[in-house]
DNA sequence: TATTTAATGCGACTTTATTGCATTAATATG
DNA sequence: CATATTAATGCAATAAAGTCGCATTAAATA
């Protein structure tokens, strides 16, 4: 199953990139100018976090968001996201934070995902 | 509002009690012995939430998993819960992990709530 | 025992996300 | 360029999780 570049994709993507922050569904949307099935949104951001082009986080909402992936060493055999999301109660926005988390598991435990967000005030809205 | 002691309560606070995982909605209505509605057990789980008896975690899955509060410090102005949980990805259980991650955020930022989640597997499931 | 109102049950509803299927359009091939 | 192949899309139906309004029940208190 080879990928094919799409309209649809390349729209959603170049919206990613210019975000400094993670987007949900809606908030993408928002910035669509061209107007692109529910469906068809879900699919091409759970494809991009599938190949590793965006990081997937739930928030306390249990709404996806996707962020654009910068600064991830895609290289690695495994792609990882080990930092936290912010995500401010006022504004809305849900940012990336720089630090990467070393999580010490239990002996025989693995991981297969991280998922780790914060929720509070930014310094604009506090 | 002062809380009153019901038995839907009662026996919903023994389920987590026992449980040595964080449960959701489902896990906990199958552990019932009476046949208590779905609207009262969100309502009650998120009553112990509230109250800080209970943890509440968002997991990868977007579903809300409540976890009986052990060694955290309620005492403390903020009962804070700055510890990530664990869920297995064969056996389903949710599970606290014991270390506190100290998040330093960006100057001006405040924290109101702290998620995280690991997905894996588990010593019994890898 | 009577009064007050927190908690419950029920049903309707909302929100978020997924899936099946017919159609469209991106890529490859001659 | 014309044609074949199938990934990607649009639409509608469906699923799943959780919430809400409101009448009723039952804890607490007097
Ligand atoms: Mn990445
Ligand atoms: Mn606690
Ligand atoms: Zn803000
Ligand atoms: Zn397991």
């Amino acid at each position: 199953m080879k990928r094919r570049k799409t309209q649809s994709q390349e729209e959603i993507l170049e919206i990613l990139k210019d975000s400094n922050s993670a987007l949900n569904h809606d908030m993408l949307q928002a910035k669509l100018t061209t107007k692109i099935d529910r469906a068809t949104i879900y699919r091409v951001l759970n494809r991009f976090s599938d190949d590793g082009l965006v990081h997937k986080v739930i928030g306390d909402d249990g709404k996806q968001y996707f962020a654009f992936c910068l600064n991830c060493d895609k290289e690695k055999k495994q792609h990882s996201h080990n930092h936290f999301h912010f995500k401010c109660l006022k504004c809305g926005k849900v940012e990336c934070l720089k630090n990467e988390i070393d999580v010490s598991l239990p002996k025989g435990y693995t991981t297969e995902a991280f998922n780790g967000l914060i929720s509070g005030y930014c310094s604009n809205c506090s």
